[in-house]
DNA sequence: CGACCCGGGTTACACGTGTAAGTTTGGTGG
DNA sequence: CCACCAAACTTACACGTGTAACCCGGGTCG
């Protein structure tokens, strides 16, 4: 390794060769509105920057300016699947054309100090899929960085998608379909009781509002003998159709049925959440509850871009978000 | 808002309430070697720091270093799935145990500057997962930027699974089974193709290592009708077995066999790859070729540290990664 | 007893940028 | 002809760190 380690080409470098001074090119490439730059000079220095390749360190513009261009995405512990990846990629988008970059820092179990995160990036905001104190989110926000939670609370602003929707919209759906007695499967997860809870509560809410007897809850292991057990108890308990917490689950029950000698949605009707790719495919199709993914990248970038510039976020028109894709389960 | 903006706590605070120099408390926050520090000015520095809730800034210390503790994961496009997120989550924990950052950035359609991201992050290291020119390469490792490809490729160096071993692994285990003519069925969807082609290739020589007749690839889209068709012809071309893009291209492969009126694995044999949540909850329950994401990010990470330190990448003990799953469907 | 060294610090500079405050023009009104 | 002003720049400083180079007092050795 003979390490030349070229150096990083600076501002000075193109100051250098455009004949300017170091601040001029500043001042050029990201026209300041205060200061004026005659016509030539402003393309010598673009094309002196363009020949030498110069992209200018986020780092010392970080260091100056007290703020960056991250967008920040903390993500919990529970595993991430295709719908959070879609909905990333959108964000990502979106936030690319208001000239931010988003990152995303996977939650990972013993890590102690996501404190330490924020404070050495110094993101220009944070979207919080974790749960944080209400002082550590005073911390942050007295540390001039825009915190928006997308963490589906029950209490207090949030922009994530309201769960109790998605549970009310399953129920619903079977409740018009002539379901009297409900089941609710339960996730096998401990991790993702901060979707489940709310879901189940937005089931309750719709049992509750038709007068309705509670939901049978059950906690459905991704396993076809467990699942099996599961769907003879609700048998048993006179429940007809069963919202599941999300489309795995959903597929947890349906397996279930078929071990129990039963058949869907005959003798158990079945609706998941999330619309996966197998969802679809499922024996039979799966009914089940979607969230518009792009829709909520889209406004979770708008929200971002109004609280950094002190607006507050935008309401999240989640009745429109959150569907129901009617298929042969339910 | 009456923006007090609390200041940042810098070094200098704490040198200030420790009465020592800016100076010795780098000293101590880095424990510098060359530099010896009494028992007790140490003491005092840390519970200051402590105290005050001092974090570095990370802007600050990339611009004086030149080089950051970010490592930066750069997605392609394609659709994450639960096996990446989980292998993400597993290298963002090895990674923090030396000292480094994870930070993910999800690939999105109409970025052009990729170049910019890393030219501006000034990140300790990047893990490609996109197919970067050698060029662009070149550059990145002259700049002092250790640079981890995880991209399968065929030729060069790599520090992906091989994902023609999956391939072979899939047609081993249908060919120890007895089958002759194998089917492929390719995923219908160009993003995956970097993925699909080489596990393509490993059956094709594992089909030629056995003297047999090269697999018969047809795609199969995620839809139960258009599977139905795909399964025809194989059955036309009498092939007995097939193996899947992945799990969710053999589920299709699964409800098509269903919707021609035949069964699996008896009419034909079915294996898949990744084993998702709900292979197992498939009817018949879906064999399968899983890869330990674990140890995958593991591996990533040591390559990350080995590429910083100036040695070469580990070799990934590939064999003992990928194993077969064996269920009812082939 | 002087030379020397070494533990335990401090002072000073550099990293690359944004921007407020100055400086030189050429033009213009009085 | 002088005062003044706007345009078009340049000079100078600050952001928070890491670290090389210097400094000082006290023990050790010849």
């Amino acid at each position: 390794m003979a390490e030349p380690t070229t150096k990083r080409v600076t501002s000075a470098d193109v100051a250098r060769v455009a004949g300017v001074s170091r601040a001029t090119v500043s001042y050029v490439l990201n026209d300041t509105p205060r200061q004026t730059i005659s016509a030539g000079t402003r393309t010598r220095v673009l094309d002196a920057a363009a020949r030498l390749g110069y992209s200018p360190s986020a780092a010392a513009r970080t260091l100056r300016t007290g703020r960056s261009d991250v967008v920040l995405c903390l993500l919990p512990d529970w595993p991430i699947g295709p719908e959070v990846g879609s909905m990333l990629s959108q964000l990502s988008s979106a936030l690319t054309r208001h000239g931010l970059t988003l990152v995303v820092h996977p939650g990972n179990r013993q890590e102690r100090p996501m404190t330490e995160l924020w404070k050495a990036i110094t993101p220009a905001a944070v979207i919080a899929y974790t749960e944080f104190s209400d002082a550590e989110i005073a911390a942050m926000r007295s540390a001039g960085v825009a915190v928006v939670e997308a963490v589906p609370r029950r209490r207090g602003r949030s922009s994530a998608v309201p769960q109790e929707l998605v549970g009310r919209r399953q129920a619903e759906h079977l409740i018009r379909a002539g379901h009297t007695h409900l089941g609710y499967a339960y996730p096998d997860d401990q991790r993702v009781r901060f979707f489940a809870e709310p879901r189940l509560a937005g089931v309750r809410a719709a049992c509750v509002a038709q007068r309705l007897p509670t939901p049978v809850g059950l906690t459905v292991p991704l396993d076809p003998a467990a699942a099996s057990d599961a769907v003879r108890r609700w048998q048993a308990a006179g429940v007809t159709a069963v919202c599941a917490y999300n489309d795995e689950v959903a597929l947890a029950v349906l397996a279930g049925v078929r071990g129990a000698g039963l058949s869907v949605p005959a003798d158990l009707a079945v609706i998941g959440v999330d619309d996966i790719p197998t969802a679809r495919l499922a024996d039979p199709p799966l009914t089940t509850v979607t969230t518009d993914q792009a829709a909520v990248g889209a406004h979770l970038a708008a929200a971002v871009v109004a609280v950094m510039s002190g607006r507050a976020a935008p309401e999240l028109p989640a009745p429109d978000i959150v569907r129901v894709v009617t298929r042969g389960s339910a």
